[in-house]
Parts: C-alpha cells; sequence; structure tokens
DNA sequence: TTTGTTTGGTTTAACGGTTAAGTTGAGAGG
DNA sequence: CCTCTCAACTTAACCGTTAAACCAAACAAA
C-alpha cells in the first residue's frame, strides 16, 4: 500500500479512499491510484482490515460429517448467499464429536468469524449467553435441547408424521422405524411424527418394530437385519435418514428380500442416486438449499441488527419437506 | 490481553509469553495468567496475531463442485492433515467456473491464506509465477496444462487403462465411452487410457462409440440415450466419471435396457452408494482420502521450505486406483 | 476585504497482538 | 562494598489498514 502510495505520489490514505471508493477523491488521482495498484499487482490485506474494522467478513459453519451429502447442499445455500453480500465461508467438520465442536467453536472464535452456522452435534451443550456473546450463531438442521430461536430446520415433525401417513394409506399396519440418536432433534422429532401417525391411526407401536441406529450405515444394516430376521417381520419400515436406508437396503439384498414386495421403504433425506436405485426410492425430500439460504440471511440479519443496535429476536424458521412417492412403497397385501 | 495483564497484575508481554508458552516466566507468574484467561474467557485474536507474524494459518480449498462426493472425501483428508499441523480450512466452491476461480484466487490471496489446495476448472489460466509469488499451490484431482510438478492427482490414464482392460478381457469388442470434458487433465487421461487398451487389443474405436459429456448427470443421460439407440449399439460403455454414470443408468432404466445383461457399465469414480445400485456397480475407485492427505503433506512442506528458503521441488504425485469388479459388468455374448 | 464553506488532500492514532531491546533486582565473585 | 551476570519482567516499535482530525486552497456570500 505504501508503495502504491509513493507510486502513484498521494499518501496512503489516499490509496484507501480509492480502495473503498470513498467520495473526495479528484478523477485524476483516482486513476493514477489505481494504475498504481494494478502495476505492482496489489491486493489490500483483509487480514489488516479486519483487524482495525473489528469484524472479518467471514462466517464459519460447522457440521457433524461434509461426507453426507446432506450437508455439501445446504452449504450451496449458504454459499450463494454469503457471495451476495461479500462473505467468506470457513468450513469445518466435527466429526459428530461434540470436543471437537466446542474447540472448532472457540478456534473460529479466535479467528474472529462475525457468525456461525452450527450442525450441533452435542446434545448436552447449553448454547447460552456465554457462547452467543462471542458471535451470532444460527443453528441449522439440529435444534439443541431448549433452543427456541436462532434456527433454521426442517419441520421433522410433519415430515414424519406424512412419510408414516402413506404408509398407513398403502395399509400397512406392521410399520417398523429405523430411528436416529434420538438426543438429537432430528432424531427425536422424527420418531415424534411417526408415533403421531401411528397413534391416530390406532395402531400399535410394537417394541420390536422400533429400532435404534445411529444414522450411519453400519447401524442400518444391523437394523435392517434385526427386523427382517423377526419371526413376524414388519410390511414396511421408516428410515430415518439417508444413510442408514442405505445399509438398510444393503441388508434387504442380503437377506434377498424383495423391496417393495416383501417389504415398503420409506426414507428420510432424497438425494441424486435415490431415483437410481432399484426401486426407486419412496424418500423425504427436504429443501437442503433453501435451508442454508435462509439460514444465512437469519444470520445476515442478527449481525446487522447488533451492529445498528436494533436487537430483534429471530424465532426457528421450519421448513416443510415434501414426500417424493417412489417404488419402494407400495400397498400392503 | 489487556484486561487479562491488569487481573494477573503483569504486562501483556507476559501474557503473550504465556500464551505462546516461551521459557521465562515463573511458575507463579505462569499461573495466575492463566487464571486470570479463563476468569476473562480471553481467546486470543488470531486476526492481530496474523498480521504481525505475517501468516494465517489458513489454507485455502477451491473445488469446483462440493456436491461432487469426490471432493468432500478429499478434503477429510486434507483435514485430518491439515488439524494435526495447525492449520484450519476455508473451502471454496468455483461451480466449474474459471472466473469465479480466480476470483476466489485473488479472495484468498487478500485473506492471507498460507497456501492453497486448487481443484481448477479454468483449462486455459496458466499458473505461472504470477500466481506462484501470492502463495504455495498443490493442484488436486485436475492438472492444468503444463503442469509438471506440486500436484496429486490419480493415474487417470492407467485407471481408464484398467477399466477398459476389464472390458475387454470379458471379451467385449463394441466398448464405448461416454467421456468428460476433454479440456481437463481428467477428461483427457481418461480418454487416453481407453484409446490406449483398445489399440493395444487392436479394436477399432469408432466414431459413434465416442461420446462427448461434460461431467454432469444431465450429459451422461443424453450420451446413454445416443449410444444405446445406434442401430447397432455398444455392448459395453465406460463412464468417466460418477455423476455420468448416474444419468447413463437413468437412460437405461428409461429405455428398459437390462445392465449387465444387455450392456456392461463400468463406471470411474466409487461412492457409497455404487454397490447399492441394483446391479452393483463395477467401478474405478480413486484413493480420495490420501490424495487430500497426500497434497496437503506437499503443501506443508512447500509453506516450510519457503519459511526456511530451502526451496525442494515437488514433484507430481500420481495415486494409483483400483478397479472394483461388481455386477454391472459381465461377458460379451 | 473579511468570513464561511466546500473540496481534496495529509497526518496520525488506533486495532491486538509479538518481539527485540531495555530495565530491574537478586545472588555470586572479587 | 562494588561489579557482574542472569533470570524475570516491561517498554515500545511494528504489522497494514481505516478514520478522525487537521489543513490548505478555492470560491461564494456579505
Amino acid at each position: 500500500m505504501h508503495d502504491v502510495a509513493r507510486l502513484a505520489g498521494v499518501s496512503i490514505a489516499t490509496v484507501s479512499s480509492v480502495i473503498n471508493e470513498k467520495s473526495g477523491v479528484s478523477p485524476k488521482r483516482t486513476a493514477s491510484v489505481k494504475d498504481a495498484m494494478s502495476k505492482l499487482d496489489y491486493h489490500p490485506d483483509l487480514v489488516a482490515r479486519s483487524l482495525k474494522l473489528g469484524h472479518t467478513k467471514v462466517i464459519g459453519m460447522i457440521v457433524p460429517d461434509v461426507t453426507n451429502q446432506y450437508y455439501p447442499e445446504v452449504m450451496r445455500g449458504v454459499e450463494d448467499e454469503a457471495r451476495v453480500h461479500g462473505y467468506q465461508l470457513m468450513l469445518c467438520n466435527s466429526n459428530e464429536n461434540p470436543d471437537q465442536e466446542q474447540h472448532l467453536l472457540s478456534m473460529l472464535f479466535s479467528q474472529r468469524v462475525d457468525g456461525v452456522l452450527l450442525a450441533s452435534s452435542d446434545s448436552t451443550a447449553v448454547y447460552d449467553r456465554q457462547i452467543r456473546r462471542r458471535f451470532p450463531i444460527v443453528f441449522i438442521d439440529r435444534l439443541p435441547p431448549g433452543c427456541m430461536e436462532r434456527a433454521v430446520i426442517t419441520n421433522n415433525v410433519q415430515a414424519a408424521y406424512d412419510a408414516t401417513r402413506h404408509l398407513i394409506s398403502l395399509g400397512h399396519k406392521r410399520i417398523a422405524i429405523i430411528a436416529g440418536n434420538i438426543l438429537l432433534s432430528t432424531g427425536s422429532d422424527r420418531v415424534a411424527g411417526y408415533r403421531q401417525a401411528m397413534q391416530e391411526a390406532h395402531l400399535p407401536i410394537r417394541e420390536e418394530y422400533f429400532r435404534h441406529g445411529d444414522f450411519t450405515l453400519e447401524s442400518g444394516i444391523q437394523c435392517g437385519l434385526e427386523l427382517m430376521n423377526l419371526k413376524n417381520p414388519p410390511t414396511a419400515i421408516f428410515s430415518c435418514n439417508n444413510k442408514m436406508t442405505l445399509g438398510l437396503m444393503r441388508s434387504l439384498t442380503e437377506l434377498n428380500i424383495a423391496c417393495p414386495k416383501k417389504v415398503s421403504v420409506v426414507s428420510f433425506d432424497d438425494f441424486e442416486w435415490a431415483a437410481n436405485f432399484t426401486p426407486q426410492l419412496t424418500t423425504v425430500s427436504q429443501q437442503t438449499y433453501q435451508i442454508g439460504k435462509c439460514a444465512m440471511q437469519m444470520l445476515l440479519r442478527i449481525i446487522n441488527s447488533e451492529k445498528n443496535r436494533t436487537y430483534q429476536d429471530e424465532a426457528v424458521l421450519m421448513l416443510p419437506a415434501k414426500l417424493l412417492v417412489r417404488d419402494s412403497t407400495t400397498r400392503a397385501k
């Protein structure tokens, strides 16, 4: 910057003015400064600017597993919205590990990011003022216990209800569920929707049809095997996320059980490949891109309101999911 | 920091020494400083530190599409290696857009990242000294034209050769290829491997069996339809990436053509779902995690060698891929 | 002519750390 | 008792920006 100023024959303050497009610099000088900048291949140091300005124009995003299709899709929405407003993204992986999540959180704070988007894997952490004071947080996908605001999630209860209703309307009575980690809202809410639909239809929820997975492929295989090896196996299964569904389908292949002939399957989470399975999977499709976009918008509103001290609270935004009926579900015999 | 120093009754320099675990601070003071730090919930400002130190301990990573399974897998390797050495990751999406890629590159420079991992979508850009001077770059996945060093990629020629050989060894003669963007090394190298295997087996490469896709699902569908609607359709198809394969399989479903009965399919890129398709897909599996890990290690070596001025050059590291034979390929009749 | 205002710039003090150089005090050696 | 050494700590300069305060010249109004 110093060099640019010297080459253009002005002070560094003038260079700064040109960079930030402030008024009060004559066209002639503006031109010569710009000239000098490109001659020297000068790029402003955002580190220094951040230090001075007190904000970084970077927002952090913590997800439990980048490898799960779901999160990159959310990330697209976040990124597109962020770019429009000149923000950069710092993506971190918590590996479903609460300790690492806390560590990342404090690391992001040290990096002085302007805000954080968090899909928390910590079912015990209380994100109270302590953390809040550090920076604005918007929760995505998963709602931490007790959290009543600043979150963008899918209406999991409704979505699970719809999925289960679909099975019931096809005449199924023996409907099993492969639940995810019920310490997470995505785990418990989907179970709640299932329960609601079953009770409404006066169907019993048999203990043996209620399987606890943990959102991983392996647990899907395990639960699938257990369910189909019962003396009286279910005629339909509701699997609570994409990875477990994958495991479930593998177990069906292994046991040589035809789907949907012998058992109908409806899965949470749609993904590119779902329509390519044989059979094509009936899924609950979340608005992933939209979740990311809305979350980023909410975060931006919070950041700006803190800047202007016009604190307005942001409720939990619940986006509906859509049931995509394909070939893995069919009428009960 | 000021507050911490005051509370502990020392100077800020002493606080700094404690933070950086420098010798020359008495145990008593060390304790009281640490005490004060936790009392005030103090987290050092990495922005200020970066400004002073001239490095950020952040490395940038630019990928064409986070939504492609491949890149998150690479990212895992990068992240694990980065974490060990105290580096953070800034992930960016170029959307296969060269302009955006250039823009991100200059943005990352302004952020003063210590290095960059780049899967370039720019087939024309020359990454010469101009760019190099800004920061160390290691290329991943795709080798830009003319680049002979500082890259970690899969041995695409060999892998494509193996895949094609596999089809040939099954007795296929009419072997089609759905190529990707041949302006990218991943596109052209895979074609080269295919060519080599075909020529070696004295099989003609028919123009009509050579289809140009662009690595997208849509192009896969398109090429699949075109190929199977020929008067004399191929008995085997080599598809050059995961998304195009997905498209290809959709087109087969649409045309009601059985795989592998009517046509064998081998695909580049393995992914979690590949083993769940019906039929289970024969794929070329890249060492994604390892690519990320090795690339990060190489970048670290470059960064450190620049620091010590012990410039040593890094060649192109080529990792082998593995052919996973499953059910989508079978003997030609 | 004097005064006020506007325009187009410069100077300088932060921002929050790190570190080289300087200071202090205590113990050892002469 | 004086000097020397060394450990322990402080002072102050610096990193690259921005912005408030300041300044000079030009011009308009009284």
